[in-house]
DNA sequence: TGAAAAGATTGATTAATATCAACTTTTACC
DNA sequence: GGTAAAAGTTGATATTAATCAATCTTTTCA
């Protein structure tokens, strides 16, 4: 069922590192590890017996394509990038996490994960051994449903950006990428907002399927025509309406999470 | 959670057709419903129990974005594609689906369908009521374990579908659709192959995020360099080794279904 | 702190793809 | 079966984005 191959990566040196995850070498307390919509009592059943929580430097590899799903993991502070890779050394990232994003559900489908994790910062993690999960899922309606939403979304994410990379301008996907940016922070009200973007132009333009002139261009256009002010990694005078406008959208807020 | 908006979207007139899933117009047999991994027996009783049986004629719409979850189908004759879709008209086919496939777990998010699913052929469909299902779930973790996997694995799809269409030139984007349906009819083995596209040029652009025009061309130059001939919708003396090639990735067969 | 490396921007040019338009083929249906 | 409509192809041109190259800026680290 599965489409090309999944190979092992090449990937550059700096990531060549063991994967960390699953080895316990930053453990640090337990609270408040998976902040999904889980309710308190759920939460701490599996926060108790199920996860450990490490922390991240940049550059870490959390885990690559090919390897045996051990944990499924839950951001708790810092970013990740996750990229699909062919073993020809194309890759490109196709997510960004944070804050209460899961990862590693791409694992689940055959056991093996499907992408790389690198993190883009340094970061806390909470992992839930996966087994554990399972066993705990088959007991627990909640959880289970828990897990089910956050795959599905996860897919509806995927959905969202394939729609802003097909048939869009290099304007446009970054437009898209700034709104979803701004709407994973919970803040499009004001008028003026602003940003710190976690990656760099290079993970920026694969995540956008663009070059980095391109990118570095299109940046210095919208800057020009007033949708926002840049500096390194800095987005500041984000005009959300302008921004909504230019790509003709609406938007629907929602606190639904998963 | 969610990012940009998803409204009811504007869809041609062909389509505006109210949703026939869930009405049993053209209820059928149950048997083989699920042909999903699930053994015999739970196959059986999800068959008995929550399932039903209906066809579908080219053009038909299945569910709409904004539709509540109802039900999750099972494909079991002709082909489907889901488009997501904006309020503005905008529109983009992000998944045909066949034989097999699970279809509307983008609902299981927040209860409702973000994609628009219409059949592209006559067909027939097995609906599993959602309720019935998440019940059924709670009570047996073989096919909460199936489940969880389908969706898992249109993650994956997914994934690559946005490789394939990041950083990509008009005839590489091609070449990785025609290996992905030879692969998903499960005959990639053989030197020179054919295939039947059951989706016109408008569909196929539009998934490939590029215009008719660029297809079109992309396909007369394929053809022009011997990756295969093209007769309307069909595709003869498809070379698989060399669009391998031609894309500089390989292979890895599995036999893996959700 | 300062030099080297890495990251980012800008400019000039080329290449790829979209657009506009004409034409051909296929499909739908009276 | 014939005609109109829809779908698909091909050509000419315009536009966009990639590429190549130079420069500037920021970061790293001795």
């Amino acid at each position: 069922m599965r489409t090309f191959q999944l190979d092992r990566p090449q990937v550059f040196e700096r990531f060549r590192a063991q994967s960390i995850a699953n080895s316990c070498i930053n453990c640090i307390s337990k609270s408040t590890c998976l902040n999904s919509n889980l309710d308190i009592h759920h939460r701490e059943k599996l926060t108790a017996e199920y996860t450990h929580k490490f922390k991240v430097k940049v550059g870490d590899a959390i885990f690559h394509n090919g390897d045996p799903i051990q944990s499924i993991y839950n951001i708790s502070k810092g970013f990740l990038k996750l990229e699909f890779s062919l073993s020809n050394g194309q890759h490109q990232v196709t997510r960004f996490a944070s804050n209460g994003d899961l990862v590693g559900l791409d694992g689940i489908a055959d056991g093996r994960h499907h992408l790389d994790a690198y993190a883009l910062t340094d970061g806390v993690i909470c992992s839930v051994n996966y087994g554990r999960l399972q066993s705990l899922i088959e007991k627990d309606p909640i959880i289970q449903k828990s897990i089910e939403r956050a795959i599905s979304n996860e897919l509806n994410r995927a959905q969202e950006h394939l729609f802003s990379l097909g048939s869009h301008s290099v304007e446009e996907k970054l437009a898209y990428f700034i709104l979803e940016l701004l709407q994973k922070e919970g803040r499009f009200k004001s008028e003026h907002n602003s940003l710190h973007l976690p990656m760099n132009r290079g993970d920026l333009k694969s995540y956008l399927g663009i070059t980095v002139e391109s990118l570095s261009r299109a940046l210095t256009k919208l800057e020009g025509a007033n949708f926002f002010r840049v500096k390194n990694r800095e987005i500041n005078d984000i005009d959300f309406q302008k921004l909504i406008e230019f790509l003709d959208i609406t938007i629907e807020e929602s606190g639904q999470a998963y």
